[in-house]
DNA sequence: CGCTGGATTGACTCGGATCAAGTCGAGTGG
DNA sequence: CCACTCGACTTGATCCGAGTCAATCCAGCG
């Protein structure tokens, strides 16, 4: 009896029972959210810590010219910003893509729990970390890197948070349009498309309708120029 | 008898006077750090918590292919990375720009006084999230926005952030070649340099060597569409 | 006083955006 | 069960912003 994002967690350190109690007694009523539907938007202030338990979610920005940048995906297992309590209004959405589960958790609880538990701080900080290495790798790909690379780099990077090794066997499930590819990696949904075609075409990997089939990992990888390190785990029998 | 760095959490959150005195006591005796003189290398163990007191800093990259990205400019204030000793090792490097006065702050000592001091951990963490609201931000910038209103809007964002108004009057010091800010912005030298003769032409700004001069704030924040609001601080004074 | 690294400018090229048609698939309602 | 609709996906033709290449220019400095 646990979830995704209890398990997550204990990828990033090892948690004892108690701390294990203290996360599903939080987590136990997830909220069911339709697709589509924005869990707190730019300008509110800041309300429960967010826990995605089942179903996919994005951050993103609005610029004045109605233009759309998303800034991170969160998949099941993901937290949101644990401090963010502290500021006075939000800087950015988060919505969800998929219908979803999504713990909401009072951030007076999470911050006893913190601190009765060291070990489910120390969890809760290492994903903060990785977070923030993510958004350091998109800011690098989207400076440096061609289109083709991004787009791979992306998906290494989907991949592997959620698998935890790039060998593939089974499809991953991936419920992003190239709508929602092109405003998480700065380009049309167009270009997107030709990119896509291309990767392909070279037998590296495929992106159907809600999944992802990863042909040739080594390829996608080096494809990429992909380096696992800002995730901060171990790939434990990938081949890049 | 302060630092740059202890006044800039006091702008986040009220510091009472045990507050400073702690601050100040871990961060005495900041060492000397030359120009282009890398403070911390990918794939390091991560070390003390660093505190710029004087000079400017940068989070850096290096892509397989040779390139550059800048991740985040450290201006004296700013500190680094919280709970990074957490992790097994950096994922990107941070080099000084100019001679600069760091102070490396022991990451126990730092926890101690954080525990001991409310106010101090709520100051750090608030300054984590505008770093991280920061990021979002220069995501948005390179994914949607184009060349002039990155340039304009990067320039928006550092004169905020050492002056807390675009009322401005006297030339911001800002020691940044146009090397670095190409590499920060994801576009080449050649085309920032033409990029800030546009703005010069329109009248907004002028970027010395080694400073800035906003002419016309009101007009930068316009062809930047700059919004404040990610970095978590009320203008002052400001037109925009 | 010459060296060196940044700044500046021009000529040319090209990756990716834009514009414009389609096509395909999952609902929806008659 | 089929026609209709709507959104996402595809593909081609064209355009343009920004990169590349290549000279200079200029300031600080050994």
């Amino acid at each position: 009896m646990t979830n995704r994002f209890v398990e997550k967690l204990r990828e990033y350190t090892a948690l004892d029972e108690e701390d294990v109690a203290g996360l599903l007694a939080l987590t136990a009523r997830p909220r069911l959210v339709k697709a589509r539907h924005d869990l707190i938007r730019e300008g509110d202030r800041p309300g429960p810590v967010f826990g995605m338990i089942e179903g996919w979610a994005c951050r993103y920005k609005i610029l004045p010219s109605g233009a759309r940048q998303v800034l991170a995906f969160l998949m099941p297992g993901d937290a949101c910003d644990l401090h963010i309590g502290l500021l006075a209004e939000m800087d950015h959405n988060i919505q969800t893509i998929t219908p979803a589960r999504v713990a909401t958790i009072d951030r007076t609880d999470m911050d006893m729990l913190m601190a009765r538990r060291p070990a489910v701080a120390r969890a809760m900080y290492i994903a903060q970390l990785v977070d923030e290495g993510t958004m350091r790798a998109w800011i690098t790909s989207m400076g440096r890197r061609t289109s083709i690379e991004r787009v791979a780099h992306l998906m290494c990077e989907l991949y592997l948070r959620s698998r935890n090794s790039m060998a593939g066997e089974a499809p991953l499930p991936l419920p992003l349009s190239q709508i929602l590819l092109a405003d998480s990696l700065g380009m049309t949904s167009v270009h997107i498309n030709r990119v896509l075609k291309e990767l392909r075409m070279a037998g590296a990997m495929t992106l159907h309708r809600g999944s992802l089939e990863v042909s040739d990992p080594a390829k996608l990888v080096r494809i990429a120029g992909f380096d696992d390190g800002y995730l901060h785990r171990r790939m434990r029998n990938g081949e890049a």
